[in-house]
RNA sequence: GGGCGAGUGGCGGAACUGGUAUACGCGGCGGACUUAAAAUCCGCUCCCCGUUCGGGGAUCCGGGUUCGACUCCCGGCUCGCCCA
């Protein structure tokens, strides 16, 4: 089914035009290739980045302050690289070690809080657990240890989503247990809520009401203290934010000092990023080599040994208690302890479908090497990728993993770079319409799809090339409408016309042409270099336009300009291009042109038409030669009846000049508007004009 | 709930660093060719008012900065995407 899968998409490749080095093809289902995935987890484990408690996780962490900051060097968009760095969730603060204890409780416990505004410690006045938190085993008081128990049940029914919804409205219960605020020695009670997640900020949070506003609300729905008694020095502060100012900044440090003298807080940096889940339990992954033998525990798999191939079966097996399907594959499971020789159970989880995506931009370059993931050298040209290009979505996840299977494979000596992808670029999605409101109906898992395979043979493969380009800039997710699609093979038509009916007729160039060439190539190669091919796609339409139109002839249009255009146009519809190649006589191979360049000294206009605005109205245009100065252009605007009629030919009172673009003519009011001059008051409004003549009445031109 | 992004004609969208809003295409209307239709070609097409000239209003809404704002700032509304 794979195989047919990937015909298909092939078939539907080619005859899209589009130029794929086939033999740098990678099938990810094939054993040869997933091999490297395994491999990859063997170095991962070698290196102790792999753990097994409740599951396989990667030490993606280690790596958090390295991905954090090699973010900086990436040429990629700002908003992908802040929803990375979001993702990462770098933040520096403080640990601090509390007390906590109840009334029932005998001695003390240590209870861990990150904040990173310490300065304001004083201020706080409660403890917030998540309800996995270990400390509640002990310090709950008997009184609310039922409650707690409850929440706790209830807490574990939620995903981490349902629980993070519920900010705004946060629930929770009283310990009955508290700590003691080291400032104030204030004793601050700790509750617990689901809103708190284990793996963040220790999972438990310092309530200081009067810093956060989430705290505060919290604490005034559960009618916790909002401030302290007292009024402690620190009150001072001023509320700026990111607390940058240098008075919070010194607040800081000096009660930082105090308390790491006390060995209370150390600094610490904070990462809303967490271990990468590595395991799936899915029939359809690589497996995890790993062998669990009786005697020695959890082996890997020796690399020799690698592939660890699925299992050949006629059906999937069933999945029991939510284990893989692979635990019901016998003949699979059962094998021998690379470490003793004993019977010993393969691993049956499978690895996450992000993996193979990792490391495919190496392997692409040596799909079919034996020995390495890809030759050295090979590796040493073309790595990092220049350009990689991937819808939005992938903003969080693949592009953070990718990063550090990168990172982790450099630091291994396998390549010479951390970063895997130089240059981005995130392209939109083109959705069917109507996707969200009928989402089932086995449509794909983002709603319906478009078949590109059915439009192919309706207008061809240039015109839905263009009219997919043309739809709208190739960032933004559009709408698929088809309706366009008839105009982009109109256009064709159109151009193959146009182009075949000129051969030959062209005696000279004239400068018209010339300009729109240049124009044409300045356009097609800015909107190459932006990203934004539709407006590549206007700038051909035009320019057919232009000539089909009147205002050219046959004999101005050179030979040398229809070859440019064709060039220009290749990329965009390959097969109407070769075909005008032939078409003009050109016998070279058209693949193999250079790209044409511009001449901006051409481009560069003798005469520029100004705007020409009285007040805030745009009155006439007025031709000039390129760079005439301010006073001429003045002068002769002040001349124009269009102008004169309006000011009775007084000068203005104030001039704007946009060079080559614009000039405006300020008047105040009454010089304009003859009817409101002789309604104004006698007393003079306090307009400052610089020429001040109230003379009421501008007559006709 | 959070993070991020986007709102321009009937529709997809243009507008370079704040400088003539609506390029290009679709759709619509009118015309040409045709016995007729399709296809093709030509013209018109932001809205409102007056016959053309013309006048007024429009870039989600409300403020601000500026001679000048789709563009920058503040507030609001709506929609989209993502959340291991």
């Amino acid at each position: 089914m794979v195989r047919r899968g990937i015909e298909k998409m092939r078939e539907q490749l080619l005859g899209f035009g589009a130029l794929v080095h086939w033999d740098h093809e990678l099938n990810s289902s094939d054993p040869e290739s997933y091999r490297w995935s395994q491999w990859l987890f063997l170095k991962l484990h070698q290196r102790g980045l792999v753990l097994h408690d409740d599951g396989w996780k990667i030490k993606i962490t280690d790596y958090a302050e390295a991905l954090h900051s090699g973010l900086k060097q990436l040429k990629w968009p700002p908003r992908t690289k802040t929803l990375q760095r979001n993702w990462i969730g770098r933040r520096e603060g403080s640990r601090l070690t509390l007390k906590a204890s109840s009334e029932l409780y005998d001695g003390w416990e240590e209870v861990d809080v990150f904040s990173w505004r310490i300065d304001a410690l004083a201020e706080a006045t409660f403890v917030v657990l998540s309800p996995e938190h270990a400390l509640l085993e002990n310090i709950v008081d008997s009184l609310q240890e039922e409650d707690v128990r409850d929440y706790q049940e209830r807490a574990r029914a939620l995903s981490d989503r349902e629980r993070l919804t519920s900010r705004g409205t946060a629930d929770g219960v009283p310990t009955g247990a508290y700590v003691l605020n080291p400032v104030t020695l204030n004793r601050m009670p700790i509750w617990v809520s689901s809103y708190v997640l284990p793996e963040i900020h220790f999972g438990a949070i310092l309530g200081i009401p009067g810093v956060h506003h989430a705290h505060k609300e919290f604490a005034e729905r559960f009618g916790l203290p909002t401030t302290v008694g007292r009024s402690p020095s620190t009150r001072r502060r001023r509320r700026t934010g990111r607390g940058r100012s240098s008075e919070g900044g010194e607040g800081r440090r000096s009660i930082q000092a105090v308390l790491e003298a006390r060995d209370l807080v150390e600094s610490h940096i904070d990462w809303k990023l967490h271990d990468w889940t590595f395991e799936r339990q899915r029939f359809w992954g690589e497996p995890i080599p790993i062998i669990e033998c009786p005697e020695c525990g959890q082996l890997p798999v020796p690399e020799d040994q690698l592939p660890v191939r699925l299992p050949d079966v006629e059906r999937l097996p069933e999945s029991v208690d939510g284990a893989s399907p692979l635990a019901g594959c016998e003949d699979w499971l059962k094998t021998s302890c690379p470490g003793c020789g004993a019977d010993a159970l393969r691993c049956t989880d499978t690895m996450p479908d992000w993996i193979a995506s990792c490391w495919a931009h190496l392997r692409v370059l040596d799909p079919s090497g034996t020995d390495e993931i890809a030759a050295a050298d090979l590796i040493g040209h073309w790595n990092p990728v220049n350009l990689c290009v991937g819808g939005i979505e992938h903003a969080e996840l693949h592009l953070l993993y990718v990063r550090f299977i990168s990172h982790f494979l450099a630091d291994l000596g396998v390549t010479h770079r951390e970063e895997p992808y130089r240059r981005l670029f995130n392209q939109g999605r083109i959705r069917a319409p109507g996707s969200d409101d009928d989402p089932q109906d086995g449509f794909g898992p983002r709603g319906p799809r478009v078949l590109a395979g059915d439009y192919l043979d309706k207008h061809g493969a240039d015109a839905l090339r263009l009219h997919l380009l043309f739809m709208g800039p190739p960032q933004d997710h559009v709408e698929w409408n088809e309706e366009g699609l008839r105009g982009c093979a109109r256009f064709l038509q159109r151009t193959h016309e146009a182009i075949l009916s000129r051969v030959g007729e062209g005696r000279f160039v004239s400068r018209n042409v010339l300009v729109a060439k240049h124009l044409l190539i300045r356009r097609v190669s800015r909107a190459i270099r932006n990203f934004r091919l539709n407006k590549a796609v206007s700038a051909f339409m035009e320019f057919v336009k232009l000539l089909r139109g009147d205002q050219l002839t046959p004999e101005e249009v050179d030979r040398q300009t229809l070859k440019t255009f064709v060039i220009l146009l290749t990329p965009f519809a390959p097969h109407m291009a070769h075909e005008l190649w032939e078409g003009i006589g050109e016998k070279g191979n058209l693949d193999e042109e250079a790209w044409p360049e511009h001449s901006e000294e051409l481009l560069q206009p003798t005469d520029v038409e100004l705007a020409v605005f009285v007040n805030e109205k745009l009155v006439d245009r007025l031709t000039v030669e390129l760079d005439t100065p301010k006073n001429q252009i003045i002068d002769l605007a002040l001349q124009l009846d269009s102008v004169k009629s309006i000011t009775g030919g007084k000068p203005a009172d104030r001039v704007v000049h946009v060079p080559d673009r614009l000039l405006k003519l300020l008047f105040s009011d009454e010089s304009t508007t003859p009817d409101s001059a002789a309604e104004d008051p006698p007393d003079d409004s306090p307009q400052d004009s610089p020429q001040d003549s109230p003379q009421s009445s501008p007559q006709q031109a």
